[in-house]
DNA sequence: CATGAATGAGGCTTCATTCAT
DNA sequence: GATGAATGAAGCCTCATTCAT
């Protein structure tokens, strides 16, 4: 039997090891492991991992919940370090959030498929916590946005970062596919395939915030003109 | 025991039947049926379905073609339909396309979960034919488009329908939650969730298209200014 | 593969072999059995138990019901093998009764645990056909009682037949221990425990079936004298 | 960390708590509790139950002891209360039995299903001492009552009581149903089971009472007769 | 004494697919 | 062609008991 953890730091990492073990064969799947391939890879009894979780649902939530918090909490410093004409925002911004995506590389894939492993048996509480959390990150987020930009950004700041996600979202729903499956993908129209998915969603986040922000002056202008 | 089918005609509504009864249940549950409901549903046995496809991954990738197929074809009257100004184009574009998602209800379900249904036990040989068809489709689309709005599009009408169908995608990922968990979301700043996906939609496109084609006018007038 | 059942008498001996399978297991262990055992002894695979029934709370059922009504069903020609005088009525009523039981040795057991196996997880269904079953035929069996013994009976023919059954089950619920713990009760004044359960049943059916005929006769007697 | 309890005070405490937790649970589920459930709701921690009982048969046989123990200790009075016409003591008896059953709920459930629960797992030492100290409370109120009722008891006192239990036991077995399976058994013939088991009981317990006393006086009587 | 994390066998059920008929 | 019984590998979760602390 494996050692109890009876301390905190221990109680936290036993936790802390289910989800890495979950994580890293996550990754190497592309489907949300079993529990019982999760128990095997930790090293502990499939029971073990109902003492720290309530269900499988419930681990899934934890590593969104995780994963979500750091990339929310390292958003911040880059919104933060933009400067704050809108000719290269967009560009800075783009460059640096792709780069955290690398680097934070398990929220978009668990993000984009938390619908189909959260269809049923909902983990309430917990789903509760990862709002609360992600809500008050977003804010936050989104009101140093708006500080920065001022009215180039009417108080939308927690919008724009949605709408990244979205794009982020759907960009990945679309280019996550087996390899074996983008083989096949070789339509010339489909040429956006293979590009990969960081250059890809660099390009249209750009678009995106130059959209909110150049187009807006543009039109301001174009109204001051006449 | 049903009499056998052996007419080309005969074969084609078998198939059409199981589609039928699949995406029925689909849109009911909002989760792909089990291969034993479909059959029931369209009133065959079980092992009959094994006639017609391959697996169930087959049964799916059937499905998304038709809904792909469908959406593509009804997609090169609305952009013949545009108007080719600038201004009025985005909007009048995001309307139909909007109304037309909500007419060809399957294509966005069917697509986001792609991913998640189709990680093993690909179909290969069904697969290279949707990519075949779809491919075709689009840059048929996108050819088009380029025709109509020519410099603006810049040769790059079917990427325009990419980038499209991404933010499509990722609203759609987004915001096809279960209304259990979408009590939940109650933080002011996810004031996107309590929108719909169909308004939201159509806001987004808007915004794509007018950064595709007008922004690139006003950065080119405001160019000639300076 | 075990060939497929697929006659009319197929089909019903598959699910009998089931049945058979969990009452031979069920005999044997004390405890009714899990699906898993009743599969293998049964020889087929696990998943074909759910072919034929809903849950193990059915095969329960189901087994209950089979007992109950070869009980009853054998129970009508006891009564009306009767004689009709009061006195030899009861003895020869519990001698049958009781050679009965040992003839559908099932029932018994199975009826005096349903409680813990059907405490949760009910198979409503199976239940209320179980109750019309059984209810049916022991209201007529009921009513050939207050047949055979006119005035004696008052129309209680069932409330007769269910104390005797009442006297079953408590007897049952009393006496069946294991053996190893019957060597525990060693006790004089639990003598009772010593003697079998069919001989302390037929003693006790004698004296219900005396009080609920002789004692009213003699009453009435008794106050014709006085 | 508790305090070790080590007085033979809080030895005897600390059980008793927990069998008080026990108890409470299975009154309120209907189900025999969880070692983990007695524990928390008695305030300790699982292992600690160890510490008390050797398995969770034990403590089933403890509780099973003590209710007994309970309900014999407070039978004595009320035969001694008893007056000893034979027309009277019957009504008197089971009118007052009922009563007592009230107020010591517990025996009759317990009791019901300690075959199911018994079944493995024998707790040998703690079934002894059961048999033991529940045999000599029976042959106690046994004598008692033969001493009461002179020569209409026969010197089987302890029989009769074991009968009026079996009865009991009967009728808990049978009338011990959820209610919603109790909506179930609607059929006429069961109209057994809409009345309660206490009105049902009383009655029961009177006629076996009568049988064995005031029939065979009436049996006698008319012996004398003829 | 007391704790509570850890074990791991075992329970029930589902479902894509096969294959004898 | 069509049927549907049969398969059996998973899947998720519970729980009595042990044991390091």
């Amino acid at each position: 039997m494996a050692r109890p953890a009876l301390s905190e730091e221990e109680r936290f990492s036993r936790r802390a090891a289910l989800l890495d073990a979950a994580l890293r064969l996550y990754r190497e799947q592309g489907t949300f492991p079993t529990v019982s391939n999760i128990a095997k890879a930790a090293g502990v009894a499939k029971g073990a991992v109902y003492l720290w979780f309530r269900s499988k649902e419930d681990i899934f939530v934890a590593l969104l919940e995780a994963a979500f918090l750091e990339l929310i909490a390292r958003l911040s410093p880059i919104i933060e370090s933009l400067d704050s004409r809108p000719e290269s925002a967009p560009g800075a911004f783009a460059a640096q959030y792709v780069k955290l995506l690398g680097e934070v590389p398990d929220v978009v894939p668990l993000s984009s498929v938390h619908n189909s492993v959260l269809r049923e048996n909902l983990p309430v509480e917990s789903l509760s916590r990862l709002n609360r959390n992600v809500g008050a990150g977003l804010s936050e987020a989104g009101t140093l946005l708006e500080r920065r930009f001022g009215p180039l950004m009417e108080s939308r700041g927690a919008d724009l970062l949605l709408h990244t996600w979205t794009l982020t979202m759907g960009l990945w729903v679309m280019m996550d596919i087996p390899d074996e499956t983008k083989k096949i993908l070789d339509d010339p129209s489909l040429a956006i395939f293979r590009r990969g998915f960081h250059t890809e969603l660099e390009t249209a986040v750009v678009q995106l915030w130059r959209g909110a922000m150049a187009c807006r002056r543009a039109a301001a202008e174009s109204r001051s003109e006449s």
